[in-house]
DNA sequence: TTGATGCATCAACAGTTATTGATGCAACTG
DNA sequence: CAGTTGCATCAATAACTGTTGATGCATCAA
């Protein structure tokens, strides 16, 4: 019963891969799970760099897992689960496909 | 209902995420996905010079995605489905997480 | 044993991605 | 207005990843 959907085919699929398969773009995210912050907040919650910062985040934010908005001199950042959850589906499809085939190659 | 479940850690899931984000990798994925191949017959299939397939099964292999097994002078590959469908978990509790928190910072 | 085949591995190179420090710009403050 | 803060972007470089062709080894056939 989730509000959106966002479909995901292959090429989306792997530009999410990719992006998440950074640990310091996880870090960002894992961050942002627990509700939206602003890049200073992040700057400082992680340690990090801010030109560094900005790179992921534009990553993150150009693959569609993350949305931002300005607030006067703030911009804050956001998870979008349901954009995870659409590779979810799509690596679901993957499982299916391949278990129609799986029992018949035992040996 | 699966029979195998695997637990997909932070560490493990970032080296799935990267396997899978290569376009030759998640082919190699799908032809497997039909059941087991040898690598003579993925590298036709595929395309691919052999050192090159070669190189990817063997990232492929090292993060669990797939299995092998030597008969004679073939080696035949599988896909380990169950550890797809780790990561899918993987990114379900991520997902679950920021569902938490998601409409209480919606302004 | 000799020769061929299937595959892994290696070294060299090419291509891609991440980090750093600098610069610029817009939004606030006084 | 001038000064400051928050952030994006850029150029240079460092680090990483993938490709290629060569080599080696095990298996099989003759």
């Amino acid at each position: 019963m989730s509000p959106v959907q966002v479909a995901t085919d292959s090429a989306l699929a792997r530009s999410l891969l990719k992006a998440l398969a950074d640990p310091v773009r996880l870090q960002i995210i894992e961050v942002l799970a627990s509700g939206e912050r602003c890049v200073c907040e992040l700057t400082t919650d992680l340690g990090l760099a801010q030109s560094r910062l900005s790179f992921h985040l534009k990553v993150l934010k150009e693959c569609g897992l993350l949305a931002d908005r300005q607030s006067g001199r703030w911009v804050y950042y956001r998870l979008r689960p349901e954009v995870i959850q659409g590779l979810q589906d799509w690596l679901a499809a993957l499982v299916l496909r391949s278990q129609a085939t799986a029992r018949c190659c035992d040996g």
